[in-house]
DNA sequence: TGACTAAAGGATATGAAAGTCCTTTAGCGG
DNA sequence: CCGCTAAAGGACTTTCATATCCTTTAGTCA
């Protein structure tokens, strides 16, 4: 559905939004977490700074932080910095003439489909996420073992840079 | 959206759906007017024949007819064809916890929509297809030189081999 | 300043999807 | 039976998304 880049730039986001405010996190620690492998999210990082939707921070206690409020920074925000602005452009069957003006055979109705995907994408913001996530985690604890988060949270806790 | 293989398959059957009925169409002459790879084109229509959407053919005025009528040929039997059974079966972000028991972030509603999209699928039928091209190549042959089709159509539709 | 850390960036490798090529099989017609 | 045709099938190549490796840049801290 998405790509791969994809879903692991709403995953490291998620995750950064589940962080306390103001701290910064390695993509390392992300990597590790969100089971990614570090030297691609690395890239995907870059670009999400690029896209003003991270900012970085090099050095020692350097990381990354959510560059906007969780609650503004929706799916589509994401997916659109990933993929480029031009996503959801293509219809379904590819068809190269397919067009507004000559449409293939599926196009008024897969208009309509795309466009609820659209909206999903927007409603859906980091902090709704997080949210979710973090209960989802608390519950998941109750039952297992104990959640492995807050040994790495704690220790880079003190960790506050300047910009 | 759908993948390259799924998307010729749509176009190949859809023309097939085109031709009169009882008429027999070779590969190459599909491939041609899709604009699809005949080797290609070939495998995936042969991975349409074992799953009983069409029938084919061999040796001279052997080629390829549809197994049902058109209009009991939807896009999710198609798709299904191609990408298998499994297809739709992940979440958006892939995440390798998630089901219906433990979900991931965004399970339940894009649950929703993906059931929309497969409803979508299920309505669009070869035959509606079929109808919407013939439609959008009549009106366009009106102010074009003429349409292409008819040639071959013609020469072919003395051959009508037996089963 | 020097040692260390973490992001940035380029160059390269891997694996799956997509596409090509060539041979085999089956059916038709003379 | 022979030659033609068209689908079936296997092996191979190409392309692209994904991933890895290694070097450079920028920052902190002592």
């Amino acid at each position: 559905m998405l790509s791969r880049p994809c879903t692991y730039a709403v995953r490291a986001l998620t995750y950064l939004a589940m962080q306390p405010p103001g701290k910064l996190t390695g993509s390392r620690e992300i990597a590790d977490h969100e089971e990614i492998p570090n030297s691609f999210l690395c890239k995907i990082l870059l670009e999400l700074r690029r896209k003003r939707l991270l900012r970085s921070y090099k050095g020692i206690g350097g990381g990354y932080e959510l560059a906007l409020p969780a609650d503004k920074i929706n799916l589509l925000m994401i997916v659109q910095s990933i993929e480029g602005e031009l996503a959801f452009t293509e219809c379904v069957l590819e068809d190269h003439q397919c067009s507004d003006q000559g449409p293939c055979a599926l196009h008024e109705s897969w208009s309509e489909l795309k466009i609820r995907f659209i909206r999903f994408l927007e409603t859906q913001t980091l902090a709704g996420l997080a949210e979710t996530r973090v209960q989802r985690e608390r519950t998941a604890g109750e039952c297992r073992q104990r959640p492995v988060q807050l040994e790495d949270q704690s220790r880079d806790l003190s960790a506050k840079p300047s910009l």
